[in-house]
DNA sequence: ATTGTTAGTGTATGTATGACACCACAATAG
DNA sequence: CTATTGTGGTGTCATACATACACTAACAAT
């Protein structure tokens, strides 16, 4: 199938074009939400969609979903892991794509979006409040959302949405919101720091409306197994 | 990026070409084993590999990993999921390649093994007695081994290397090839009956050097989450 | 009839889970 | 200064689940 092959990093092949779209979640406001950019030109124009792109012949998949999301989104040094391959024979009218989808969670706070590119608006959106969507990307949100109510579960993978100290309330806040579910505070806080995912910072939080919070930290901030629920 | 979409199914685009391979695991006289293919031409003549293949151009992927595992190894129904998307820029030295990999596990018994195409052999090899590998594929298989190792602890997915019929120790010992550990029998019946994901079948298994043994068959014989261990 | 081999079964103990209510401490209002 | 409000922080008990463990049953082969 393979027609060419230039040392110099370019290929001319026959077949799908490939490309990465990612998927960032955050909290705000008590919600999940997705960053969706809005598309200007073309067939999809006025609709939103993930942040996404081709993948260049010298950038492997992950090199390629880090590079697109600063690219495109401004968002920099987001660790994402893939999520899964999309591959619809119709999912973009303007040619056969196959998209590798990537995901990561991130805190809000540490990013300030920018519009970039060719397109016209990018926007924190709530997932229960989802825009008209260009390709199948609605569908790539639920099988991450999906993704992420199992794995919150079985890892530690909830540091992405918070800050570098935070109090226990809030991590437990963290968990309803995705599992969309309310869990009794004391049998959470007992299993989480059993499970030593989380060690005691020095400092309270103050300033809110009532009596000042212990802050923990995560002992790692990368995906560790840890059965939480 | 993309030059060229003609719609009677053919594009050029410029970028990395896109293949599947199929991770096939059985169990054959009591070890894991894989299905591998050995290579008659080219540079990796006289290597072993997954069966793969290039992605037509108008099909999906979980199609093009069917076609391709029946048209180069002669497999005709098996129905993969997808494991993972492999992408690293030296892979293929014959260009750039991202391979979409899928896995199955199968019944050895129910399928007869040809050489086809323009591979010299093919054969289930035991996952700890690999041969030299081609392209990245015994670390395909590595990760695929891990996600099978995970998978069945949580799910009924082992259905796929038993018959029809089979007794509750055949389902033992396909657990504890897997896990690479024992299993105590009476938790292990326990555990399995009180899920009910398998159901007795009438009929014994005769014919052993001992006790004739109850036979069950798996209530759903597609993929079902169940805590098994 | 004896021996060998696998099938099939129950109990007891420790561990994890889930339900549940009150006091502590700070901010704020009066 | 006192009372009120709001969130932080803690322990126990009951139940379910996981684990460890040993003997009898049924057939085949001799």
């Amino acid at each position: 199938m393979k027609i060419k092959n230039n040392p110099d990093s370019a290929q001319l092949i026959i077949g799908p074009a490939l490309a990465v779209d990612t998927l960032i979640f955050t909290i705000r406001e008590g919600k999940l939400n997705v960053l969706l950019i809005k598309i200007g030109s073309g067939p999809y124009q006025g609709k939103w969609a993930l942040p996404g792109g081709i993948v260049p012949i010298n950038e492997t998949l992950d090199e390629a979903a880090r590079n697109i999301l600063e690219k495109k989104a401004g968002l920099k040094g987001v660790y994402m892991e893939q999520l899964y391959t999309f591959s619809g024979v119709a999912r973009d009218v303007r040619g056969r794509m196959v998209s590798v989808a990537y995901f990561a969670l991130v805190d809000s706070d540490q990013f300030a979006l920018k519009t970039m590119d060719y397109y016209t608006d990018i926007q924190w959106r709530a997932l229960d409040h989802l825009p008209r969507m260009a390709f199948d990307h609605k569908e790539i949100i639920q099988y991450g959302f999906a993704r992420l109510q199992a794995k919150i579960e079985y890892t530690n993978i909830a540091y992405g949405l918070l800050p570098a100290e935070f109090t226990l309330s809030e991590l437990q806040a963290v968990y309803e919101i995705i599992l969309e579910r309310a869990l009794d505070k004391r049998n959470f806080r007992k299993k989480i720091l059993a499970l030593g995912i989380v060690q005691t910072a020095k400092g309270l939080r103050r300033g809110g409306v009532s009596r000042p919070a212990q802050l923990y930290r995560f002992t790692q901030r990368s995906l560790m197994l840890a059965q939480i629920l």
